[in-house]
DNA sequence: CCTATATGTCATGAA
DNA sequence: CATTCATGACATATA
């Protein structure tokens, strides 16, 4: 009954909801992980491997593989392992360690269940197989999801194609005896019991070790043998491994295990009201999502339905990856409300299950649902989880559905404002553009500033842009994505613009990678979403608006070859591939730019020091100078003395003493001196001199 | 308000 | 001939 605290985790390449059940008194925890495909590629396979199936993930609605691997993304038409899309190291490690199971993109970005560790987790398995017994069998399926039904229907893929199939393989799969699991009274163990069972999943190994106990040795082989497997994968580069992925997956795994779906878990959690759901706590959102995290961080804990729960999953999911066609399929009704309940409003907590399940004690954070509105959601979780939502990417829509001519236009009309940054910088131009015309919302700063004024703009004006969606998610989904963007880098976010971009319309406020690869920025709340975009250059602004499905770091850093290549692969309108060649340019220019003042700014400081040095070398050759004149003038001195001493001992025929006016001291080339008068040196003089001169024309 | 600096963009020419 | 690069000139934002 009491209400558990939830957490909310986004961390690396990975979205990570769990999700704290309280079952009749047994906890259950789950962790969902939802996985962002990589950018490069429309997401016609999304393959993820596993790892060992175990007690701990006893509720996984994906069977366990029975094997452990990494995650990894074929290439949608050769099906091939493609490196370019595979996740980057961070990502892969995380989702190795983890442990996901083999997702098939027709689960669309790994939904699944992680794991059921904190608490009983036997009991909540027995609880939910007991659960979903009386709910019609399907509780099997639950056991069967790793605990190995001999027999079970453990047909990956069947599992994969859809929750539909998955429930036809779990009606056609055996029900695995629920006696091998302990049943709920058994499972009233004690607390200190509980917090080792906890440990225990939390300890993959020792989730192996407990797991191997119970596996039946058929699905013993099965492991031994996918673990070599893997094995051999680790060794593999990965394309090399994703290829092996790709092979797994396409085989039936183990042949043991049965589907299980969420939808299944969902359902009978809402079946069995007096005996499955007391509550479920969400929260504890990642800090970055801000005021989200503060309330579901504080003491105060909530409960939820859980379809509820996974119905804000969902939304989470939407944001992220923008996909308006989902968001249109739920109610509007439902949205709106939500949307126009405020989220903090998760204050108030309530233990009474059917207020739970009323979904009054998460108003704002969840919307209130019926019964009805809970299958819907469920449903609609299901579609989500659905490969159509992913599918038909193509730019024919985009340029024939989304593409907007009045927010282009608009977009390419502004008054020159080169800098991304001056068009952001005015809020007024939504409101602006409001007062003049209902559709202004298309405006640059409505198309793709969003921001702020958003919760300005009433709910109409919004969903008529696409926008509407978001009403709500700014304060939860959006922050979500921002979050998740955040940690997730470049890499996530291209590939949710890569994927989805062009299914949006102008005002979604989902923001190009740039923007969102900043963890940094990412932490703020939506009521940053307004610098979010600001930090858009124009160019991103504009691809988004002409739902350009490539980053513009990917169009300008692309070889020329790939791009043109890309441009031929992707049918694009002429304003697309105009605005995506002048984007090519400009960021080629740009960079050029840069590194052209970058070599500027070196030459200027070389030529600088080059100054420096030869003031330097000045300053040297004036004291040279300055040395050298000095020892001229010793020099003089010395000789001017020598002079005078020589004629002091002179003497002249008659014993006078010789002038030295009169006289001087001329060397001969035979070495002799002889004294001269002065006279006759100066008249030699000026005609060497005049000789000299006369020389020294005729060289000229 | 003015100035200096940083940065993006365009035009142009060279490679 | 298309593309890229380098660079001067200009516009704008910002400190």
């Amino acid at each position: 009954m009491k209400p558990l605290k939830p957490w909310w985790s986004a961390g690396g390449g990975l979205l990570h909801l769990s999700i704290l059940l309280s079952l009749a008194g047994r906890h259950v925890d789950l962790d969902l992980y939802l996985l962002l495909p990589p950018p490069a590629l429309p997401r016609d396979e999304l393959l993820l491997l596993g790892g060992p199936a175990s007690s701990a993930h006893a509720l996984s609605p994906f069977p366990a593989s029975g094997g452990w691997g990494r995650a990894g993304w074929l290439h949608p038409k050769s099906r091939e392992p493609d490196p370019a899309a595979a996740p980057e190291g961070q990502l892969l490690r995380e989702v190795r360690a983890l442990g996901v199971p083999f997702i098939p993109r027709t689960r669309v970005d790994a939904w699944l269940v992680h794991s059921v560790a904190a608490g009983d987790a036997d009991t909540a398995h027995g609880l939910l197989g007991a659960a979903a017994s009386s709910a019609g069998g399907v509780g099997a399926s639950l056991d069967g999801g790793s605990q190995a039904a001999p027999g079970g229907a453990g047909d990956l893929r069947a599992s994969q194609s859809s929750p539909l199939a998955a429930e036809e393989e779990e009606e056609k799969a055996p029900a695995e005896p629920t006696a091998q699991v302990p049943d709920a009274g058994g499972c009233a163990s004690e607390e200190n019991e509980v917090l080792r069972e906890k440990c225990e999943a939390v300890d993959h190994s020792s989730q192996q070790e407990e797991n191997e106990e119970r596996v039946s040795a058929q699905k013993e082989k099965s492991l031994q043998q996918n673990n070599e497997d893997e094995n051999k994968i680790a060794d593999k580069p990965d394309w090399e491994a994703e290829k092996t992925t790709e092979s797994r997956n396409e085989r039936p795994l183990n042949g043991t295990d049965t589907s299980f779906s969420l939808e299944d878990l969902f359902q009978l959690l809402s079946s069995q009201p007096e005996n499955s759901l007391e509550g479920i706590s969400l929260g504890g959102i990642s800090p970055l999502l801000g005021s989200i995290n503060d309330v579901m961080n504080s003491s105060a804990h909530y409960n939820v339905n859980f379809s509820q729960a996974i119905s804000h999953d969902v939304n989470l999911h939407e944001a992220m990856l923008l996909c308006p066609n989902s968001t249109f399929r739920r109610d509007p009704v439902t949205r709106t409300s939500q949307a126009q309940e405020p989220f903090l409003q998760l204050t108030s907590h309530t233990i009474n299950p059917e207020q739970t399940l009323s979904g009054t004690s998460l108003t704002g954070f969840l919307p209130p649902v019926d019964n009805q509105t809970r299958n819907l959601t469920s449903q609609d979780l299901l579609y989500d989880l659905d490969v159509n939502i992913f599918d038909e990417i193509n730019l024919m829509s985009l340029a024939t559905e989304d593409f907007n001519p009045m927010e282009v236009s608009q977009l390419f009309e502004e008054p020159d404002s080169d800098s991304g940054l001056s068009l952001n910088s005015s809020h007024n131009s939504i409101s602006v553009t409001k007062s003049n015309s209902s559709h202004s919302v298309y405006d640059e700063e409505g198309a793709i500033g969003y921001s702020s004024d958003l919760e300005s703009l009433s709910h109409h004006d919004l969903e008529g842009a696409v926008g509407g969606y978001y009403a709500e998610p700014s304060k939860l989904c959006h922050m979500d994505h921002r979050s998740d963007s955040g940690f997730h880098g470049d890499l996530t976010f291209q590939h949710v613009f890569h994927n989805h971009t062009y299914h949006l319309q102008p005002s979604a406020p989902e923001s190009t990678s740039e923007s969102f690869s900043w963890p940094g920025k990412s932490q703020k709340m939506s009521r940053y979403l307004d610098d979010t975009d600001r930090n858009l250059s124009r160019d991103e602004r504009r691809a988004k608006a002409l739902h350009i499905p490539f980053s513009v770091d990917e169009i300008v850093r692309m070889p020329v070859d790939s791009f043109n290549s890309m441009l031929s692969r992707y049918y694009l309108t002429d304003l697309q591939v105009s605005l995506i060649r002048d984007i090519r340019r400009r960021g080629k220019n740009k960079v050029a730019a840069q590194n052209c003042r970058k070599r500027k700014l070196d030459i200027i400081l070389n030529l600088e020091d080059d100054v420096c040095n030869l003031q330097a070398k000045k300053e040297t050759l004036k004291r040279e100078r300055a040395q050298c004149n000095k020892a001229i003038n010793l020099m003089k001195q010395k000789l001017h003395d020598l002079y005078h001493d020589v004629f002091s001992r002179l003497r002249d025929d008659q014993g006078r003493p010789v002038n030295p006016n009169q006289y001087a001291l001329q060397c001969s080339h035979d070495g002799s001196v002889l004294i001269v008068p002065k006279e006759l040196v100066t008249s030699g003089h000026k005609k060497e001199t005049q000789k000299g001169k006369r020389k020294s024309e005729r060289r000229n």
